[in-house]
DNA sequence: AAATTTAATAAGAAAAATCTATAATTTTAA
DNA sequence: TTAAAATTATAGATTTTTCTTATTAAATTT
């Protein structure tokens, strides 16, 4: 049995088929064939099932493949160690942020980043701050940018930046009079969120201390510019994170209020697991984006919101 | 990367000796030192210290050896895999069983068993009952035979036999007098037990409803030989259980005093890890004690003690 | 039923793992 | 301190394994 063996029947049990395993691999069909035949052999026991339309795995080679994953999954961690123990910025790293930062924050540095450490090989998925927990502890991904407290004592948070929030109130609105806003003066019944499952929805409940939102419609929506857009036509008012508002146009601008000091802001951090493989990935990462956040956004004196 | 690399490498690391290590591995030194080489090589850092007297490992190798024993460990478990679900009884087995059981159980089986099943590669341990949770726990054990229930969610237990508990009371004594002895007639000052560590003190000192023994010594021995020695030259008596008393000389047999009915009696069990890999083993092996003690304990009417 | 797709087989080429022989180095002992 | 012994590294030959190209066989699609 050798790890290219497993490697190769992976890659069948993944596509389905032996001809675009064998493309996947980078070698011929016949070799991928003829390796998984050796290790079928040397095992003893037929792990697939090749009558099928895409190719199945036998009851015992579902077993087998599960345990194959595991042993392929430890062994490409090894690259991992040495890069950590030597401080090398390199290799596969998975990235998950959550969809009310994805839009701002990735083209303030991924450019940047990905010319600085070209031997990164970044995927980024945008995924919710739970799905973000469950697959760091799950050894999926290797970090997450995420609001924080998570109050998740299996994962490291390193706080990244904070985030104030900002009203946005057309000119039809009352509140549009005043030149900083504070959160009593909103009521829940004027207010647009985002759907449910966003935290910024949380943390925009918790600010207003209210709920439920009970409204005569029902809003599904994960766009921020769905809601300017509604609130612009509309006799309702939203809040949004300040980066959110940098791109803005500067019509749009003119119906942003600031909160009165202490602004009321999100913890945007980033978090991972105890167990510290990727640190030097992580630690670069990290220092790309407070660079960066630094130059953009000014905080003086905040009022920390948990998004949970 | 491959696996044989891995496992060279371990072994270097194990005896501490490149020409050791390739006699282990069954190849020749510059075989085993080319591949170790190699390895070093494709990750880029150094392993082992040649330099030091019996060869050590540098601050990055330990690390990365560590990981390399988990992969060596997790694709040896393929063949586990393979043979459970085939049904077959082979390949290597940890056996931990507690010192007051192994003594009179393994002579019964063990011959027996290795005949059997050939290809079963038996490692046999003796550990008391804690350590063999421990290490069913850490997967560096595949069964333990103990005094059971351990009340110990994770681990799955199936009895093998209920063995009662036998007074040992020289003529001397009063109790020796009666045909039959109770719980109720002992005190705590006059019995010997094993020293601390040993779950049959427990079993004894629960039995006798007393927590501590107090006396003008204090003994320390894991030995029911030297016990029954002991109580035939002082004022003392013992308990043994049923098993060790089998083989003993007809004159000590004399000094046997059972218990009145219900007999007090501790449970033995095969105690394993839910993973159930060597399931086929661990009922191969249960099957043949249950078929041996069924022939030598003749159980009707026994009371449970517990370990714990 | 013919054409196409897909997997298996065969035979040779390339790469690798291993061996024997030997050199270099370190350790031990005189 | 030097000679002997033990241990590791290197070199070249040999065997084994892996991989490729070419082809056959089987299944699926048209």
């Amino acid at each position: 049995m050798t790890l290219t063996q497993l490697e190769y029947t992976l890659a069948v049990a993944e596509v389905g088929n032996f001809t675009l395993a064998a493309e996947k691999c980078f070698v011929t069909q016949p070799t991928l064939s003829m390796q998984v035949q050796k290790l079928e052999d040397e095992l003893g026991v037929k792990l697939f099932n090749r009558n099928t339309k895409p190719i199945g795995l036998t009851p015992i080679g579902s077993k087998i493949l599960t345990q194959a994953k595991t042993i392929v999954e430890e062994s490409k961690r090894m690259d991992d160690i040495v890069s950590m123990e030597k401080g090398e910025v390199k290799g596969e790293f998975k990235l998950g942020i959550i969809p009310t930062v994805m839009p701002t924050l990735l083209p303030m540095f991924l450019n940047n980043f990905i010319k600085k450490y070209p031997k990164v090989n970044l995927k980024i998925e945008d995924l919710n701050t739970s799905s973000i927990e469950e697959k760091l502890l799950g050894g999926r991904l290797d970090a997450g940018i995420a609001a924080t407290p998570l109050e998740n004592n299996k994962l490291i948070e390193k706080p990244l930046y904070y985030e104030p929030f900002v009203g946005y109130i057309p000119k039809s609105h009352p509140l549009s009079n005043l030149e900083f806003i504070e959160p009593i003066d909103i009521e829940e019944l004027e207010i647009l969120v985002l759907e449910d499952g966003h935290c910024f929805r949380n943390h925009v409940l918790k600010l207003c201390k209210t709920t439920t939102i009970s409204k005569s419609f029902d809003l599904k929506s994960g766009s921020f510019e769905t809601l300017v857009n509604l609130v612009n036509e509309g006799p309702w008012i939203t809040i949004l994170p300040y980066l959110q508002t940098l791109k803005m146009s500067s019509v749009d601008k003119a119906n942003l209020r600031y909160f009165k000091d202490p602004e009321p802001a999100r913890e945007i951090s980033i978090v991972y697991n105890k167990s510290q493989l990727k640190l030097p990935i992580i630690e670069a990462l990290s220092n790309q984006i407070e660079g960066i956040i630094r130059g953009a956004i000014k905080f003086d004196n905040i009022q920390l919101v948990a998004p949970k």
